[in-house]
DNA sequence: GACAAGTGGAGTTACCTTCTCCGTTTATCC
DNA sequence: GGATAAACGGAGAAGGTAACTCCACTTGTC
């Protein structure tokens, strides 16, 4: 009798086609301006009208949520995944950086991370799942003496804000520039290395002393 | 023929004495909720009407220009005296202990030196100033085989936002949290060390494992 | 006690954001 | 190819905030 059609016919195909441009216009513009930028910005971008993108999602609250659903979940299983690492202490860096990466990308995800209006309750049940794996990582590595002994679950929340927020004041001049201060702030972190903390992607050339210098200054405006 | 009062005659005595309340609550105001705050909440706070604000100071700005203009000099200042100090690993934690410790009781300051909308000019003379003190100090302190090698002025300038952003979202909850994490960078900075290093005012009890626990995991609402 | 100086705070202006409404366009089905 | 309901666009309503003004009233001063 009833088809899967339970909810009337399915949508027509230029409105599909519609709310595909309203996804992507909205990752791009959340993860540039984060998630204070207008509905209206978004409608833009996706070349539509706003009340289609209205039609569509009732309201900013749920288009959000239907972006970032899995971009939260992604972050908490980073640090599961992390603990599949042989070394420890790499393990670690890896987390922070995945997780650092994209949250400097993408400034909605921040937002959500750091807990802006639009997000609190949004973080609170990765928060639960997040921190028993961090603490895994963190016993295991400073169980095999890498890590001080008098971090915390929490201190890498705190460190992964801090550096994200300074991301948001520098990711228009030098996206990448982040990175120079996680190698910093791992530095501070670590006991014993048995080679110098590297990351992943740390492009040797661009973070080179001369390079640096020009970025950063340039971030400044200084003469 | 004309006197000193070129201007007119001076402010009468209830005016004077209402300038004042004025310029105390603004500081107070601006230093616990930001630039943004509003001229009706420094007029709530002096227990005077808007209009009275108004009548003394032209607009917000010409008052934040009155509030600020020494806080941000002093600063400077505080570079230049870091250089005194004996040992430069020393005058370098203190330099930035001092002035972080400035930004991060004083929202204000801080949207100024981060470049919050009403700053931007303001800042630049200042960082003019700055720039060749703090220079002096990473040289002597390079020099002196305390400090990393790679390190430039800027980067010190992009830590202290870092540190002074974080503590914009932690303050409410643990004002002195950034110190610790200000350990952690410093640690990250150094390379030999004569001693563990220990911030001027670095509270052992209040920055202790179990209590940091409680703060920051209160701080991020962690159950 | 006259009166300019000073005051308070409701109100004006300007702007911004979220979301709605409706006249017009377009896909779909026969 | 024409009828029809779905979808569209975007002006603008509704609701908010912040900066600043204006004027009837109060107060210090000479």
């Amino acid at each position: 009798m009833n088809k899967t059609a339970m909810k009337c016919r399915p949508l027509r195909a230029d409105a599909v086609r519609n709310r595909e441009k309203i996804l992507a216009a909205a990752a791009t513009v959340f993860a540039r301006r984060g998630l204070d930028a207008t509905l209206d910005e978004v409608a833009l971008e996706a070349g539509v009208g706003v009340g289609t993108v209205y039609r569509r999602f009732p309201d900013k609250d749920t288009l959000i949520g239907a972006l970032f659903e899995n971009a939260v979940d992604e972050i908490a299983t980073l640090a599961l995944s992390a603990y599949e690492a042989e070394n420890s202490w790499d393990g670690l860096v890896w987390f922070l950086e995945e997780a650092l990466q994209r949250q400097c990308a993408n400034r909605g995800l921040r937002d959500i991370v750091v807990g802006t209006p639009y997000a609190r309750e949004r973080m609170e049940s990765v928060k639960c799942r997040i921190a028993p794996a961090i603490a895994l990582l963190i016993e295991r590595a400073q169980r095999d003496g890498y890590l001080r002994g008098d971090v915390v679950g929490a201190d890498f929340a705190v460190l992964e804000m801090m550096i994200s927020s300074l991301s948001c004041m520098t990711d228009k001049v030098s996206p990448d520039l982040w990175r120079r201060y996680l190698t910093i702030v791992l530095d501070g972190l670590v006991v014993k290395r048995d080679k110098p903390t590297v990351l992943a992607q740390d492009l040797d050339e661009s973070m080179a002393d001369e390079t640096l210098r020009m970025k950063t200054q340039h971030f400044l405006r200084v003469p």
